[in-house]
DNA sequence: TTAGGTGCAAATTCTTTGCACCCTG
DNA sequence: CAGGGTGCAAAGAATTTGCACCTAA
C-alpha cells in the first residue's frame, strides 16, 4: 500500500522534525526520531501502546514512559495531531440538536456551535467503503481565546 | 440562559428515555434519571467525573461507578453521544495532509477518507466568538462494516 | 417476589513522576 | 563535558469488576 510520493512525503518529514528539533534546542535523539517516524508513517490512529510495541521493534530498550513523552512533545511542535479531544478523558455529550464542535489544542476544550450552513453537508460517497454514516459534525480546531490570551503574555 | 424552549425539550426527552428504558425492559432508577436529566441539560461536555459531582447534589449516596454503567448504557442506547472516540484513550494522527475521519461509534475505530468537497469548508465565522479557528476536521458518526455485520448476526 | 441495579471496595488499566545514569551537542 | 533525555520502578488517575444488598416491576 506504501506509494512512491508517500515515502517521499515521509522523507520531507524527518528532515523538518530534525530542523524543528534542532530549531528549539531539543536534542535529536534516535527515540524521538523512531517515535515520530512511526506515527507518521501509520496509516492508522495507533495509541501510545501500539506505537511503543512497534518502536520496540527497532529500539528494544524504549520504555513507555519515553513514548508518551515524546508523543506530548512531537504534538506541542504541532508535528502530529489527536484525533478528538488532545490530551482529554471521555467527554459526553447530551446535545441532541445538530451542532459542530471548536475544540482548543491547547486546553482541549471543547465548545459547541451551530451552522445552518455546516449542517446541510451530507454524508460523501467515500464512506460507504468503510461503513454506514449516521451523523457529522464539524469540527474546527484551534486555540480558544483564553488560551490565546495565555499565550501573548508569555 | 435557559431559554422556555430548552426546557420544554428536556421534559421530551425526560418523557423518551423513560419510553426507552421501558422498551427494553430496563429499570427505570432514580439514578438513571438523574444522571441522564444531568448531561441532558448541560450545555458543556462534561467528564464522568464531573457528571458525578453533580448527580450527587440531588442523590448523595450515588457512586462513580454507578455513574460511569449509566453512562455507557446510555451511550448504547442512543440517547447521548461522546465527543471524539468513544470509549478509547488518547488516538495520535500522524497524517499531515488534509483528511476527515469515519468513526465507528460501535468499535471506536477510526478511519481516514478524503474529500475535496469537505476540504472546501471554510471555518465558520461563529468560530470568532469562540477563538481561533486553524484546522476544520468533517467527523463522520457511524458504524462500520463489521460492526454492521456482527450485529445482524445477534 | 425476583431479577436487574446499586454501592462499596478492590482490581485493572492508562499515564505521569522522581531519580540516577546516559548520550547528544 | 554539561545538561537535556532516557529507563526504571513506583505513584497517581481513570475506569471496571465482584459481590452482597436493595428496589422497581
Amino acid at each position: 500500500m506504501k506509494t512512491d510520493p508517500e515515502v517521499e512525503g515521509l522523507r520531507k518529514r524527518m528532515t523538518h522534525i530534525k530542523q524543528v528539533l534542532q530549531q528549539r534546542d531539543l536534542k535529536l535523539t534516535h527515540q524521538r526520531l523512531e517515535i515520530f517516524n512511526e506515527v507518521a508513517k501509520s496509516g492508522d490512529h495507533p495509541d501510545a501502546e501500539t506505537i511503543y510495541r512497534s518502536v520496540r521493534q527497532r529500539l528494544p530498550t524504549v520504555s513507555l514512559d519515553t513514548v508518551y513523552r515524546t508523543l506530548w512533545l512531537l504534538l506541542d511542535l504541532g508535528l502530529i495531531s489527536t484525533v478528538g479531544p488532545s490530551r482529554e478523558r471521555v467527554h459526553f455529550d447530551g446535545n441532541t440538536q445538530p451542532h459542530h464542535h471548536f475544540v482548543c489544542t491547547k486546553c482541549g476544550k471543547i465548545y459547541d456551535f451551530y451552522s445552518r450552513e455546516l449542517d446541510k453537508i451530507e454524508v460523501p460517497e467515500a464512506i460507504q467503503a468503510l461503513g454506514q454514516g449516521e451523523k457529522i459534525n464539524v469540527e474546527v480546531r484551534g486555540l480558544c481565546h483564553q488560551c490565546l490570551k495565555n499565550k501573548s503574555e508569555s
